[in-house]
DNA sequence: GGGCATTTAATTGCGCACAACTTAATCGTG
DNA sequence: CACGATTAAGTTGTGCGCAATTAAATGCCC
């Protein structure tokens, strides 16, 4: 039942393939269950957790064209656009071309969706009451993800050993 | 433009709408990016990440019903019938009643989805490699997100501040 | 200025995640 | 034994994530 320690340069493959269930698995299933919890918080709000994603940062920028909303969150037109197109049928957000740009569509906030920060408000106090995480092991997991993020992204890109 | 140091207990609504953010955000990226390495890595195997996964507790366990599959996986049948059904279009897994309570399914491993094992076998070498983690630091994250889908966990069930 | 590559959104198609519901088998209690 | 409750899979519908394609505007270079 106990795993022997194991010296890293000598794991065997068995061991690489259970630890590497684990970590993929086990940052899937935080994923999946800050989802969760966000749903259910979000409810009210009429906003699921990608949409409420993109509030946030419209609440930060007021108006940003939607390739620069892709950048910030990491997701493609393919995505954003039923996306936002949902967010206009809920009267939160406002799209049309850029003057300057025509190929370039700015997203701005509607009075609704300014008041909906109000409604908000309390959504990250909850959730970080629900973590029951310090601010310092907050940190040291958001310095892991964004580091592991860093080099995964590299990793697809700009590593041979990836795409033989 | 620079964020003077603040206590925990004393951070402002918009911090902590900012550090939300990024603590969501970043596990919500990291999660992305790794199914971005294993998606490369996995077309050639024909597997989608998830069905990955599947395949591993298969390659465990050999048999077992759906719904301890979900258990292990954290997924329910609307998710893993349709995704069983392809693998077992795809000839690597067997659904079938079981005997003795025909309200269950038993998976089972075809021929063909043990040999796949084999060619997976690089997988989780490769995506150590594009981590570029070392043990230690898969671990400790792999720690910080255990204890975060915990608690993650029994806040959607038990916290009446979450079911007003 | 004309023609071609690039950029930006939108669309289409597929698979996953989840809620809500349906169906069928089993259990439990009288 | 009967009958209501519970359990296990499957189905349906919605939304997200992503690859591939399309359409339109812009930039560039001769």
């Amino acid at each position: 039942m106990t795993k022997p320690p194991t010296a890293p340069s000598e794991r065997a493959p068995q061991d690489l393939l259970r630890l590497d269930r684990q970590l993929c698995f086990s940052l899937n299933a935080a994923s999946r269950a800050f989802g969760a919890v966000y749903r259910t918080l979000l409810k009210d709000l009429g906003l699921t957790y990608p949409q409420y994603l993109v509030m946030l940062v419209l609440w930060e920028h007021t108006e940003l064209p939607v390739k620069r909303l892709g950048e910030l969150l990491r997701l493609d037109s393919g995505t954003l656009s039923p996306l936002l197109k949902r967010l206009e049928a809920a009267g939160l957000v406002h799209r049309e071309r850029s003057a300057q740009d025509e190929r370039s569509v700015l997203v701005r906030l509607t009075p609704a969706g300014t008041v909906l920060r109000e409604e908000a408000a309390l959504v990250p106090v909850r959730i970080a009451t629900a973590t029951g995480f310090t601010a310092q092991e907050a940190g040291e997991l958001r310095a892991l993800l964004e580091k592991l993020t860093l080099a995964l992204d590299g990793a697809a890109f700009d590593d041979g050993s990836l795409c033989d």
